[in-house]
DNA sequence: CGGGATCCCAAGCGATACTG
DNA sequence: CAGTATCGCTTGGGATCCCG
């Protein structure tokens, strides 16, 4: 039986407990699914191919004990997280955009899940530029994985399509009159490139670019404004100084 | 010989690759203290001092791998972060601010060092509202360690007080003339509600409560505004085993 | 003396099998 | 479907040892 207490490190600090409470092996992997909703044991197993299932078990309980998940009380297996949990989005949301400075092309068999997608479009939301177009709807289809972008104002709803997962109560912004759509099928390392490189959206007629079914020019170059995620040099070898106007410690 | 190859995850996406890259138990309480300036190995296993040694030389070759740290030229044994070593600020400064959620009272034997206190001013910053206060200097003695932090419009600047890290060339704000001055004595837990709990600048009078050695009230009442770190969830509660009803937001 | 490498043991991880 | 049990392998922890 796992769940063993945390090791500590012995610091009296928050990056120190932060790290205590959720850096094991896959918690926020599994933080960052049940970031998109409630879901069950075996979405968070299908969502995670290559977690152990005694894993996953070990890492559910300690979440429970940390605080940052708990059961959904009706649905058998269901698992969600608590307001202390949610507020791990931040966090994940930086992971994520710092991640895709150092993702490559896809590796040996790696998945690109629906919850994963939809934390990358939130991490790339960039509020301020939508909340001056017109609601819009981006569908995308990135390798196998499609969800339902919907864009209206400075909110973001995104939804997994064709996904098993627990119904959510997320009311999908009702009366948002969705006039514009934007449907594009694209391999996961042209979706990276199209979230992070300013060029990618000319590059459409490369053979790995993104294909649009529905839509139009402007409304692929409203999504590349709409979501983008900025990177810093892949091998990091630039020089220093030259920060920007930001808190400096010495 | 350590440093193998970073276990993944089979997942494309950017929290997998981040946490492949930085996931490693120990490897952000590293970059934690790296973001206050280049360290050598000797002042790392002083931050850290729970850290095995070799895990710590296992780490930082990792990090270098990865394209986060690399070697300081003409320092012996000098480590510094790379340009996407310094983009996990964000990351590091999430971390911190969600793990002050979390945060009880100092375990046994948990130190809090400079650099750590730095991170946490840093993550409490309230630019917006430093940006409307005259340059200030607090001189802050938590525990056993001492930093003082220079706010002059909307920028910090924290430094370790008696510390023989690595010199750093980072000026600090040279011209700013400042006038006001707070210097606190308090302990680690009083820290804590201090960033955290508004009602902590009244309980002065307790005996755990801030000991002002320089300064008024007023000055006081401007570091309780300046720095600030809001939580969620049982404050101050350590590892609830059963969770208490929360709301749940849909 | 500071900066690391080596060893050994315990604990965590991963794959599989199994049960309510 | 939702986990638990078991086992071998890999990592982390702590002490020691080595090298410049």
């Amino acid at each position: 039986m796992g769940a063993r207490v945390a090791r500590g490190f012995g610091q009296y600090g928050g990056v120190a407990r932060a790290v205590e409470r959720v850096g094991e092996r896959w918690a926020l992997l599994i933080v960052r699914d049940l970031l998109a909703g409630a879901r069950r044991y075996s979405d968070l197993k299908a969502g995670l191919p290559r977690i152990p299932t005694n894993i996953l078990s070990d890492r559910l309980r300690e979440l429970q004990d940390a605080g940052v998940v708990r059961r959904v009380p009706v649905v058998r297996g269901g698992y969600e997280l608590t307001e202390l949990g949610r507020a791990l989005e931040p966090v994940v949301l930086a992971l994520e955009r710092w991640g895709w400075s150092t993702l490559g092309e896809p590796g040996d068999g790696e998945v690109l899940t629906a919850d994963a997608l939809a934390v990358s479009l939130r991490a790339a939301f960039q509020a301020e530029v939508a909340a001056a177009m017109p609601p819009t709807e981006y569908v995308l289809h990135v390798g196998e994985t499609s969800v339902s972008a919907l864009v209206a104002a400075r909110t973001l709803d995104v939804m997994p399509i064709g996904s098993g997962a627990i119904p959510q109560p997320r009311a999908r912004m009702a009366a948002a009159p969705v006039a514009d759509v934007l449907e594009l099928l694209v391999a996961p390392a042209a979706f990276r490139d199209l979230l992070t490189d300013a060029s990618a959206l000319r590059a459409n007629a490369l053979g790995d670019g993104p294909t649009v079914l529905v839509g139009g020019p402007a409304l692929v170059d409203r999504f590349h404004r709409t979501f983008r995620i900025v990177t810093v040099g892949p091998a990091g070898e630039a020089a220093a100084g030259a920060g920007a106007g930001e808190a400096s410690v010495a």
